[in-house]
DNA sequence: AAAGCGGGGAG
DNA sequence: CTCCCAGCTTT
């Protein structure tokens, strides 16, 4: 692996002064220049170029095999359990009162405090919910905070930047979610005057909006009696139901959805379905459940069973693919930093960035050879690179980014840089004002911090 | 049906 | 380390 890149000593200050800069006695000349979209600034160049070496690691992996006969005893002393035929998971009628009235009686008791749930304002749980996909609610508190501080009403989000709306969101990640947020305020504003709306179909139709948030903002801030499935319930409903293929591939969903939508009731559908992800989240967790203190122990097959390990079928692992990327920080005699947008549909799509470029070797003399090549290629410099140093790691599900340094100078001319949403230079201090991608935000910090890159 | 999309927290 | 998270959208 590349990250033993390491040893840039260089320390060297940017300086407006226009020098044959060489970095550890190597030097980056400047190619002719080629068409670009950006200015380079004309003389008294100087360029910090960094790398940042990125791999995402790959390894493939099936599923694990089981399976599929299971044994559907009956309880003796409690309601009757959802039975786990392969075409049905609808228990009795007497099951589904026991367990809505027990659920209902610890939901009072064992209900967390959080921000979204101090009134049913539909602006404020629709933001909850799309803040909250796939996203752990210990760390979605702080944005929600923030963000309705800044943008109180559906109209004040409207009426606000995408910048701005991504600087809130900076961090958060799928930043697919911030944009369509933003884009549903303004139909909101556009087309239902200002007012979230109540019917399905509409609340549907927003961008951002599958099943499970439009059954959650219904039933919670509308008091409808519609159902939700999503990480918490479909581990709850899958224990409770003993069911035992795989809850997301299509059969699974469509039967943990037909079970959700027996067990929503009609009074406060709402507090039931967040009581119903509560004990999901707090009791009925994905290793080590905790039976002993769970309210529904009694009624739950899988517990009978002892097969809390082995229901909810564990995912398939994910494959992943090789990659490796390198940042380029340029940094003008002006003290001005290039930075670049995202491409909507992009990674990032939307954020700013420092440009990357793909780096296929493994070795660190490699990378940097090739990574030459490639700068001169994209952006028509002759470099000679110093050093390659590891600055920090970062790790994120898919990817393993190891970012590296090294340092150069350029002497002016035009870059071409393509693929992008937008390219500007801005200033050291102007970086934070940017939603950055946070491999971006470290490394801004950096240079605030360093201002040579040792 | 499968892949892509981020980052952080927990074990 | 690995697994998972108040999913949605596109292919």
């Amino acid at each position: 692996m590349s990250r033993a890149i390491s040893g840039c000593t260089s320390s060297h200050k940017p300086s407006g002064l226009r020098r044959d800069l060489t970095l550890e006695g190597r030097r980056l000349k400047m190619e002719s220049p080629a068409a670009g979209v950006l200015p380079a600034a004309g003389c008294g160049l100087r360029r910090l170029v960094k790398v940042s070496i990125s791999r995402v690691f790959a390894g493939s992996g099936g599923g694990v095999p089981r399976a599929q006969v299971k044994s559907t005893r009956r309880a003796k002393a409690s309601p009757s359990p959802p039975a786990s035929a392969a075409v049905n998971l609808l228990p009795d009628g007497r099951w589904t009162s026991v367990f809505r009235r027990t659920l209902r009686t610890w939901f009072d008791g064992a209900r967390r405090d959080l921000p979204w749930r101090k009134n049913r304002d539909p602006y404020r749980v629709w933001l909850s919910e799309i803040m909250l996909q796939q996203t752990q609610v210990a760390a979605v508190i702080g944005y929600f905070e923030r963000f309705t501080r800044a943008f109180p009403t559906v109209a004040d989000l409207a009426g606000a930047s995408e910048h701005d709306v991504l600087r809130l969101w900076e961090g958060l990640g799928y930043y697919r979610r911030a944009r369509q947020l933003h884009k549903a305020a303004q139909t909101i504003v556009a087309e239902h005057g200002g007012v979230f709306p109540s019917r399905p179909d509409a609340v549907r139709n927003l961008p951002g909006i599958g099943r499970y948030t439009a059954g959650a903002i219904l039933s919670i801030a509308f008091n409808q009696q519609e159902p939700i499935l999503e990480a918490n319930t479909v581990r709850l409903l899958s224990r409770l139901s003993a069911y035992r293929g795989d809850p997301l591939a299509r059969e699974g969903q469509q039967l943990l959805w037909e079970f959700a939508e027996h067990l929503v009731p009609a009074h406060e559908p709402g507090l039931f379905n967040q009581a119903l992800m509560e004990l999901g989240a707090l009791v009925c967790t994905p290793r080590n459940p905790k039976c002993e203190a769970c309210p529904a122990a009694k009624l739950c097959p899988t517990r009978r069973l002892g097969l809390q390990a082995e229901i909810p079928r564990p995912k398939a692992k994910r494959s992943f693919e090789a990659v490796r990327e390198a940042a380029l920080l340029l940094s003008r005699a002006d003290g001005k930093f290039l930075i670049v947008q995202s491409a909507e549909g992009e990674r990032w799509g939307g954020l700013w960035d420092f440009p990357r470029y793909a780096v296929d070797a493994e070795q660190s003399a490699a990378a940097i050879v090739e990574l030459q090549a490639k700068l001169k290629a994209t952006v028509g410099l002759d470099a000679e690179i110093g050093d390659l140093r590891t600055t920090l790691k970062h790790g994120v599900t898919r990817f393993r980014i190891t970012l590296a340094a090294y340092e150069a100078t350029l002497l002016g001319g035009r870059l071409k840089l393509q693929g992008f949403a937008a390219a500007r230079w801005v200033r050291e201090g102007e970086l934070a004002a940017f939603p950055l991608n946070v491999t971006a935000r470290k490394l801004a910090q950096l240079i605030v911090k360093g201002k040579s890159t040792t």
